[in-house]
DNA sequence: ATTACTAAACCGTCTAGTTGGTATAGTAAT
DNA sequence: ATTACTATACCAACTAGACGGTTTAGTAAT
């Protein structure tokens, strides 16, 4: 709960979170086991236990980071965007996109919580809802938009799946491509 | 390895996959177990072996049926475009969306088998290597069809991970409005 | 005889979770 | 300044059950 404020020493609790996505990635799903994370972070199971209660907890946690570090990407997007009629739809997409090599597994969690225990999905369905209702709104063609949304999500899930490496080359012109297509439409 | 020609009684092997499928979209791809198969299938965990000798041929062959009723509807579709100057694409989007409600769980072995060994996706990478290839080929506007891809298979990985329910009612529409970014594409 | 299984026991390994204990650092009263 | 206490952040060892896979023995249709 607390990683700064706490007295004692600082707190592995993000770098347990970074190693577990890694691993994901990596390993697969079915392969993120305590065990593993153990050895992956030279933390002891007990350890790992103290963080995060249950492994249910763990897959909890790993999908609010990630939903978090994209609603900030959005709105660091949304500055940028300020005086576009467009706003809107282009910072949801390409703070999916992720255009930062540095946070490559964006969707570790979603696959390992989807792999693990579907039921975690629920808060992350409201939050995809949330997101069409907005599009919906914002979006001269909802269509278009919701078009463009899956195909980042996507682009997005083939890259951790390693389906393609269309990657760091394309990726620019990936982005490109869909405000393009925003800009264009009539 | 065959399932009309053989002598004997008709083999299980469908019925195996079709269960295998299912179970990894309602339960997670990390609770498709044999144990688990079996009690689904009412098929001994010995029968289950004798069909897919490991967990590895099990996902393997997940995978397989999944490219092989991708590859039989797209030429399908291919027959339904036979004039239309976007026949390729059209063909492959449609294929991916698959409009049948019957086969629902299309990208199960996916996420199976991407969650439990993904060394074994490495075939499907090169179908889909092959794929964009083909797209590079035959489209005017390789990356608005790259767009309109990813698009395809976003949406059927969010349905697969229950993120949005636009199944069934938006399907149409969805696919109508993919079709119309084609024709209008100048 | 071959194919396609069933049923049940069994094995080694892996896994989530428990227990009980330790170390470090800050707090606060004396 | 020392003592006592609390909270955080662990570790090592263990347990119960699940899992993949094997084996054995038998059944039943073609």
């Amino acid at each position: 709960m607390c990683a700064k404020k706490c007295a004692g020493r600082p707190s592995n609790r993000d770098v347990i979170l970074d190693a577990a996505e890694q691993l994901v990635a990596s390993e697969g799903a079915a392969r993120l086991t305590f065990d593993a994370l153990g050895q992956a972070t030279s933390i002891s199971k007990g350890g790992l236990l103290y963080h995060f209660a249950s492994k249910d907890k763990l897959l909890e946690a790993m999908l609010e980071r990630m939903v978090a570090r994209n609603s900030d990407l959005k709105d660091a997007f949304m500055k940028d965007f300020e005086d576009d009629p467009n706003q809107e739809l282009k910072s949801i997409l390409l703070a999916s996109l992720n255009s930062d090599a540095e946070c490559a597994q964006l969707s570790s969690g979603l696959l390992a919580a989807a792999a693990n225990n579907p039921e975690l999905l629920a808060p992350m369905t409201a939050h995809v809802q949330q997101t069409f209702q907005s599009l919906e709104q914002f979006s001269r063609d909802p269509m278009l938009a919701k078009v463009l949304f899956f195909a980042v999500h996507g682009a997005r899930l083939f890259e951790q799946l390693q389906l393609c490496e269309h990657c760091q080359g394309d990726r620019k012109a990936f982005a490109d491509k869909l405000l393009a297509m925003i800009d264009q439409q009539n």
